[in-house]
DNA sequence: ATAATTTGTGCAATCGATTGTATTTTCATA
DNA sequence: TATGAAAATACAATCGATTGCACAAATTAT
């Protein structure tokens, strides 16, 4: 347990140990260490004592030290595909805002969607003895025997966004497929006929989420399923540029692309410009995400915030309740969609 | 020093010691602990014979122990003002490339453009016993009194971007001087007549860097500096367009912005825009960092790559071999102007 | 063949905090 | 006052790797 008494620095003295208390004080260090943590066999007196004296001196336990006696670093693991992109750098932020206040650091990884960087950062996590791992997968992570050695060794485990859907781990989600089929309804009743989908790998459950919430959109708002306006690709610009070319080939044509990515949205909506359709009046776009740009674009790219800093924090929260259940559970945070101009067919209408 | 010897994972196994692989051999555990360190005072064959076996088992060292032991951790502390920034995540890219190569392990902290986040971040660091810092300056930070405390401590330190100029302290930089001067000069060879400068806080080494090589070229292509047209902003949005406001009541009027931030150069482009008039016909406007979005808003804008892979990079091997050597060296890293749209005046006179 | 080196290993202490097991102190009760 | 239980504290081992020093073995010199 740690104390946060911030006295002023004094950098320039040596680290004081309990061995310097305890001799200061005529008592053993074992006492020190026992009154430092609140350890009911030492008295209110002798606590009181020790706990001034270490906090006029600034005592800081040495965490080598108590890491090694203890076994555990205090230290957990974190892998995310990449730490440029907002969402995983917010949630990176929630996570870091929870942990560091229980005393805990963080070991940052980044698997750039590759399934060999993924398993290279947990060996490099598993050889820093961290205490636990918090992660989302990789777009090429599809079979988990890897993360099932680790739950099997006990390693306490917590997974975000991307999480293994066949396991029974605990993690964190936004509800994908909701934002998807409000974002889909919407479309229809601002009043496009045909909405396509631009999905990513159906390996990945966020993405299968976001395709059934499309889908279902469509259901429940009596629009027919047109098999050649949904489509995979790889979430990048260029994706969405092929996607677009391709979907548009079809008949009858699209007039709204729902896209499970900002970037994969981005690059329909380059393409669709560079066409000569107008966007919104035309085509409407969406993304997900939230990316940075996305405001920024012309027109503003409708998106969806996926809360990654309170889904930091409720991946933190569950890390830390998690002492001993590891029960499987599963948080859903609702995503907020932040309709932009480019899904807003009505502007046509009110430019009068 | 570290074996990176990759054996299948076997976590299921619990982590092997020195001890048992001196039991194993039969020889004591500081040959097999010299042994594996190369030790020279070990034969060749028993050295050998160690690693074989440590590799077989994969072993890895106990890093609590050894840190324990040496009094170090093998951990750098990095400290930005804030993740999230594409620049500063590409830094930490290229230092933690370089420094994990060399078995340290990072500790990311973000000051979030705060005094007090930064100092409470260099105590974070010091508490957790880190082996050395490597930051970058927030806004706030004037006064040095802090780090010239850990400096006077011995602690390893390196600065990367935003470096405190009155310490001799070891530092990586791009030469934002040469940036600023490339492209007001290429600003005023393509008929700009009067271009402005919405700077920074002139308590930084990079906005005066910046500003100065504004100044310069103004000066060396003979225009006249135009007091009215240099102004001081928070580097946000809002101030860019505060600075676009009041710039433009000043005569002459600017008809081009050199901003030392993008997002400042957004807000200014925004102002423009919002004001009828035309970028970059009438208006030139060039940020600064290359941000994700600069490429894609419209028209995309003018913007300096400040190398933040090359600059951490540069960073960690300065920190590698600062062993002994903290002479105040500067490393300063030649920037790349990316010259977009927002800057193109011939654009108008091309289209015929 | 013996002394003087050189070379290779082992022993034991150490880093600082933690914790099971004494041991001492305190206090109440007989 | 002696005795037992309870409360408070001390002792010593431990975590795993490192390292100064001692010691043994092998090699060279005399």
């Amino acid at each position: 347990m740690y104390f946060h008494i911030f006295v002023e620095m004094n950098w320039e003295k040596k680290h004081i140990t309990i061995h310097d208390i305890a001799r200061e004080l005529k008592i053993s260090a074992s006492t020190v260490s026992r009154a430092l943590n609140n350890n009911p066999r030492i008295s209110a007196a002798t606590r009181d004592m020790v706990q001034k004296l270490a906090a006029a001196h600034g005592y800081q336990p040495n965490v080598m030290a108590s890491s090694l006696r203890k076994g555990r670093g205090n230290t957990v693991g974190v892998i995310v595909p990449n730490i440029n992109r907002s969402f995983f750098s917010n949630i990176i932020g929630g996570i870091e805002e929870k942990l560091s206040g229980a005393g805990f650091n963080l070991m940052i990884c980044q698997s750039n969607e590759s399934l060999d960087k993924e398993k290279e950062a947990l060996q490099t996590l598993m050889h820093a003895r961290v205490d636990g791992i918090m992660m989302s997968l990789s777009m090429e992570t599809q079979d988990y025997a890897h993360l099932e050695k680790l739950l099997n060794r006990g390693i306490r485990m917590v997974f975000f966004d991307r999480v293994p859907d066949t396991l029974a781990v605990d993690g964190v989600v936004i509800d994908d497929h909701a934002a998807a089929f409000r974002i889909t309804t919407a479309l229809i009743e601002k009043g496009y006929r045909h909405p396509a989908h631009v999905g990513g790998s159906g390996k990945i459950n966020v993405y299968r989420q976001r395709k059934s919430g499309y889908l279902d959109a469509l259901k429940s708002s009596g629009s027919q399923v047109i098999a050649s306006h949904i489509t995979e690709t790889d979430m990048t610009r260029q994706g969405g540029r092929k996607a677009f070319r391709e979907i548009m080939q079809s008949d009858p044509r699209p007039d709204a692309f729902i896209c499970a990515g900002d970037l994969a949205a981005h690059g329909v909506l380059l393409e669709a410009l560079k066409n000569h359709f107008r966007v919104p009046e035309d085509i409407a776009v969406s993304g997900f995400a939230n990316e940075e740009f996305t405001p920024h674009i012309t027109p503003p790219l409708t998106s969806v915030d996926q809360k990654g800093l309170e889904m930091g924090r409720q991946a933190a929260s569950l890390f830390l309740e998690q002492e001993a259940t590891n029960d499987g559970s599963r948080i859903v945070i609702e995503p907020e969609v932040l309709f932009r101009l480019s899904t807003q067919k009505e502007i046509t209408l009110r430019t009068e």
